[in-house]
DNA sequence: GAGCTGTTCTTTTTT
DNA sequence: AGAACAGCTC
């Protein structure tokens, strides 16, 4: 019996707790926040909590919600959830995921959404969407609206001020009727922005708080929670709060850690601390988390000098290796000598998954990029690939938006307008779709492919073809696999299926892994990698990891380079103090995600606008005697080219700049005019341009092929959007 | 619509 | 520091 009600307690994962994780798994209070320190084991006290809730407190997984800021998080809390207990099934941890995903869930089960004006079907908008639409407004309503090119910012970035009943725009336009029209429009169109999701569940939450005020029928718990977990409680925005707030109704409880210290994203939210505003909206109790388990004394030392709100990090570990300062001519030099200190790690034993190196711009990826590959070593770039980066799928799920939700005609005008994939019957086979297939049990990505017509809307004749059909019928096998599963074990149609499919897509940035590596999107660099170090080894021992200080967060790794620590970009040029109190808590994430090592380094010639050839400051914030200037003095900083290498090894080196420098300024000019040129023709019609040069233009028709035509005869007239 | 002046923003990125 | 834009003048 004492077993069965200290279940968790009793455990090994419990024990292991050390006192402060301990109080906080076991603290009961109606609100509490856990100011975690950095590496202190922040997941795990959230998971413990969990379990002691679950089998000590008995409370339903289902009776719980677990929010969390990312996909990733929110993942990685049910694999560790499930490492304990294996058998949690999918349902019961309906209530965990990300503050949008537990929002979306509510709106489709236990919310009446049709009292917002929209119905159980709607779908979910692509964040550039909605600007999209917007613009689509003003044109129609003529309206006029300033910095049209920053609209979406605008739009985030005033909806409050509209909200809270000002009369005009700080930019004296017509901003503010754009509201109410996008947000009829929205209705119309039944679907919702990332922001709606949020915003709607909140409101009909109130009003479901505010009938069980006035009704005295308790059915507190219909809806809300009995607890409420959150994570990285620092990084919520004033939509999650008020979200919370709702959720919470008269009496769920609330529990969430957050570090103050590496609040990095307030940039694009509210400028406010989160994890403060939390605790006094919700009287909360405040526990700490001070014990770091991850990096050495030397960099702990060096964090403490970078932390902002009391606290102090202590540490578990006692040796005494310092942290190593460098300073480089310029980022090709840098890059070389990385280059050179990793594969003799790696030579030492380190495998390179083990390694990683941060910066302050992604820009910075480029000049790494391309010496790492000279040099052979396998890294990985840390940006995300997602189904809109492949523009075929990225075709493929608006016709399938369109066809689980026939009102948005913003949608079914995008598809048709497209100019690369489309065909005649298109448009009546999305409008029927769920009257020809979708009222269907179980669906076969072949009677998809043979009902969107798709072999003639890919093109056959195309030179991207057959990659083309490979994408989309490898995309429609996975999401018929999930769906006929879905439609199967809900009782529900294929349709509805499909639809809760492109909504946790757009919400989950397609994690089905249609967006993966590919031999046809791997750079060379990838495919070569493969060739030389064998695929299966180089998985192993693990690549090299490129990403920004952001990217950084939530991760750690045995040794850390950060590179560009130079004034004018760690930190970067900063207009207010708010600013620069951010770009110290960026270079505080930076520096505690090593765990052994972790070289700084700065160059005499940055060669970034803005960017000064002087040390950053926070280098002078860490004491001395934890830094080693390494064999690059701390004075005699490095003029030219690789200095004692010999006349050779600089000549290389000149040349490889050169050819670098080249490569990108090519990159940049490509890069510049990426939008698909539509032309006409007096015969051909409307096609699309495929090249040009000084005399002559090569376009492709539909039902005519690509045909050349000199310049001078003026056949071509380009068609402007 | 060219030419001028003044203002605002630039980076970081998740849902 | 410099690009992009708004709004003004001629």
């Amino acid at each position: 019996m004492n077993e069965q009600l200290n279940g968790f307690q009793q455990t090994e994962e419990f024990q292991n707790l050390n006192e402060y994780q301990k109080a906080a798994v076991l603290d009961e209070s109606p609100a509490c926040v856990v100011n975690a320190n950095v590496g202190s084991g922040k997941t795990t006290v959230l998971i413990g909590k969990i379990m002691y809730l679950y089998l000590d407190r008995k409370i339903p997984l289902e009776k719980m919600a677990v929010l969390t800021f990312t996909n990733k998080a929110a993942d990685e809390i049910v694999e560790r959830l499930r490492k304990i207990k294996p058998d949690i099934t999918s349902e019961q941890v309906q209530g965990f995921g990300t503050f949008h995903s537990v929002a979306l869930r509510m709106l489709k089960s236990s919310l009446p959404v049709e009292k917002a004006g929209w119905t159980k079907e709607f779908t979910v908008m692509d964040p550039d969407e909605e600007t999209d639409l917007a613009l689509e407004l003003i044109a129609e309503h003529g309206l006029k609206v300033k910095y049209k090119n920053r609209l979406k910012k605008r739009l985030e970035q005033e909806y409050q001020n509209w909200l809270s009943g000002k009369e005009e725009s700080r930019y004296r336009d017509d901003l503010f009727r754009l509201y109410p029209l996008l947000a009829e429009e929205k209705k119309k169109q039944n679907k919702m922005s990332f922001a709606d999701l949020l915003r709607v569940s909140t409101d009909l939450l109130r009003t479901e708080i505010r009938k069980e005020q006035s009704c005295e029928e308790n059915n507190n718990g219909r809806i809300h929670p009995a607890w409420i977990l959150v994570d990285e409680v620092q990084d919520s925005d004033v939509l999650q709060l008020e979200f919370l707030e709702a959720l919470r109704g008269e009496s769920a409880k609330i529990f969430a850690v957050g570090d103050p210290n590496q609040v990095i994203y307030s940039w694009r939210g509210t400028g406010d601390n989160m994890f403060f505003l939390i605790k006094h909206r919700f009287g909360a109790k405040e526990l700490t988390l001070p014990v770091n388990y991850r990096s050495n004394a030397s960099i702990l030392t060096a964090a403490n000098r970078f932390l902002q709100f009391g606290n102090r990090i202590q540490g578990t570990r006692n040796e005494e290796r310092r942290i190593v300062v460098r300073n480089y001519y310029d980022p090709f030099q840098e890059a070389e000598y990385l280059a050179e200190r990793i594969q003799t790690l790696h030579r030492n034993g380190k495998s390179y998954g083990e390694i990683a190196v941060f910066y302050r711009l992604q820009s910075q990826s480029e000049i790494l990029e391309k010496v790492f590959a000279r040099h052979g070593i396998p890294y990985e770039l840390s940006v995300k690939k997602t189904l809109k980066d492949i523009p075929v799928l990225n075709w493929l799920i608006k016709v399938l938006r369109v066809s689980v939700n026939p009102s948005d005609t913003q949608m079914a005008a995008a598809v048709l307008k497209d100019p690369v994939y489309g065909g005649k019957n298109l448009s009546c086979r999305m409008e029927r779709f769920t009257e020809d297939i979708g009222k269907r049990p179980a669906v076969t990505a072949g009677e998809l492919f043979a009902y969107f017509e798709l072999r003639d809307a890919l093109h056959p004749s195309s030179a991207g073809y057959a990659e083309d059909e490979r994408l989309v019928m490898d995309f429609l096998e996975k999401m018929c696999t999930s769906c006929n599963k879905e439609a199967q074990s809900s009782g529900g149609n294929f349709t509805g299926a499909v639809r809760e499919f492109v909504n946790s897509s757009a919400l989950y940035g397609m994690k089905t892994d249609a967006g993966e590596k590919t031999p046809g999107n791997m750079s060379a660099h990838e495919v070569a990698g493969a060739d030389t170090d064998g695929g299966e080894r180089t998985a192993a021992t693990g690549r090299v990891k490129l990403m920004t200080l952001h990217a950084s967060k939530g991760l750690e790794f045995d040794t850390v380079f950060i590179i560009g620590v130079n004034q004018g970009l760690i930190p970067l040029r900063c207009k207010n103090f708010e600013q620069e109190e951010e770009e110290r808590r960026l270079f505080f994430v930076g520096i505690t995600r090593a765990e052994n090592d972790l070289e700084l380094s700065w160059y005499t010639n940055p060669g970034e606008r803005g960017v000064i050839g002087e040390p950053g400051r926070y280098l002078r914030m860490i004491p001395e005697q934890l830094l080693d200037y390494g064999n690059t003095g701390k004075q005699e900083s490095v003029r030219s080219g690789a200095g004692t290498d010999g006349a050779g090894r600089k000549s290389d080196l000149r040349q490889l700049r050169r050819q670098v420098q080249d490569q990108i300024r090519l990159k940049r000019e490509a890069a510049q005019k990426p939008e698909i040129v539509r032309v006409r023709h007096r015969k051909y019609g409307e096609g699309i341009l495929v090249s040009e040069d000084e005399m002559m233009m090569e376009a492709k028709f539909e039902g005519y092929g690509r045909k050349q035509f000199l310049k001078a005869f003026g056949e071509i007239e380009i068609l402007h959007s």
